[in-house]
DNA sequence: TTATAATTGTCAATGGCGTGACATCGTAGA
DNA sequence: TCTACGATGTCACGCCATTGACAATTATAA
């Protein structure tokens, strides 16, 4: 049902909707994202917002949270039953603390008022970059003649063959494949890989290079593509180079 | 070896070591932080940094970026090998682009120079409260005579019997109890037990309710703890009223 | 009231993940 | 060089998460 975000604009600029009751505010915010080439719609209240949303596909909602009629955190619960479209919440000073509440809704950021053009773009920027990284792209990168690994769906292609990937096993190719180059240490492969609650357990870590060594390497005994930094951490092989 | 933070400072106020080789800058959150109570220590680059952490233990570290000798990055991946003490990185404009790879290396949050003190200070607190959530308080939360809850164990003493959870119901039953008394939508409880990815996957919040009931329920098929709104999702009964 | 569909609850099978024990390798010091 | 120790690699087992099929319940409409 939910069609993928759309909407060309002028100069690779993105079409951003902005939702608040304050004409000041949207007229602020329009100056400034206009001003970086982005096609700026608005909505007044919730129920406009998820209409013009519906008709028009903006690749990201700035939602401000109090709002009459609908606010933003029901606005927020309401279009997430359906759509996963970037959203950043506007908090005005004092609503600090519901903020959590917004990012458990779904929300990809949220920018506390006042702020300063800066600050907004910046925000903007990053929560687009992070989208942009998740379904962008062709999706897949060759590392090699006989290596292809695919960032959308937890296989590799090895000398031919598809080789489906476990979970865990995706996860943490695609981390060092996207680290490329770079020696990752245990902690850091652990924290994003695993999740911050893990600390100690670099046994993990060990035990999944060499799952994937049995999945990905000619010989799993001499890798080629996982490489082992003793004492440090592990490095997929530049492949770039 | 690494002992927990401590350090008592006047009225409440925390410990906060803020390391910058900009002398402009440190007196700026300085001044800022001692009006609100803060102890504030400082330290100009990276090793100065590590030295003050294991000699004074403070409460939170605000760590900038460029620095000379030993950068915020690799001051922070060498700190996160002993110590989890929460650090708010201090970006300059431009570095943007970094910043994820700074809380890869398990920064908490960042501030993107120049910053308001308003901006400094919730975000202080934010990091601070979110910290205080995970390790602060009994850890315990006592639902009537026959349930307590644990926040810090996988476990609850249902009828004075300690019943032990698995990992996945221990964290739907800690995020229902901790928002006891509302309706959490199934996709709210998806989001935030299984993660971002997980959507439709409404199936898994049903069984998991389930073996929960089985475990603290007297009579699972009418829960008196776990309600079902149908439609809508589930609600944790508000114990407080 | 009854039929129907949607939602929720239950059960069983499968395979991934965490865990410990142990083998092997690499490095530094004797 | 040899030895000892720490780091890394390997294996096997048991628990838990996921998945699918299906039953029961509730709401809605006939």
């Amino acid at each position: 049902m939910a069609t993928q975000a759309a909407q060309a604009s002028p100069r690779g600029g993105k079409t951003i909707l902005v939702v608040d009751d304050e004409p000041r505010m949207i007229d602020f915010i329009r100056l400034n994202l206009e001003h970086e080439q982005h096609l700026v719609i608005e909505a007044h209240n919730g129920l406009e917002a998820l209409d013009a949303i519906r008709k028009q596909l903006p690749q990201l909602v700035l939602l401000d949270i109090m709002m009459p009629e609908l606010d933003g955190f029901e606005t927020l619960r309401l279009l997430r039953e359906y759509s996963e479209i970037p959203v950043i919440l506007l908090s005005a000073r004092g609503e600090e603390r519901d903020i959590s509440y917004g990012l458990d809704l779904g929300a990809d950021d949220y920018i506390t008022k006042p702020f300063s053009p800066r600050i907004l773009l910046s925000r903007i920027k990053a929560v687009l970059r992070r989208v942009e990284t998740l379904d962008g792209g062709t999706g897949s990168i060759e590392i090699d003649e006989r290596l292809t690994v695919f960032l959308h769906e937890p296989q590799v292609r090895v000398d031919g063959e598809v080789v489906k990937l476990r979970p865990t096993e995706f996860r943490l190719l695609s981390y060092l494949v996207q680290h490329a180059g770079k020696t990752i240490p245990h902690r850091q492969l652990l924290r994003n890989v695993w999740g911050p609650e893990y600390r100690d357990e670099a046994h993990y870590v060990r035990l999944y290079v060499n799952y994937l060594r049995e999945k990905i390497e000619v010989k799993p005994a001499e890798p080629a593509y996982i490489l082992t930094e003793r004492g440090f951490g592990y490095r997929f092989v530049d492949f770039r180079s």
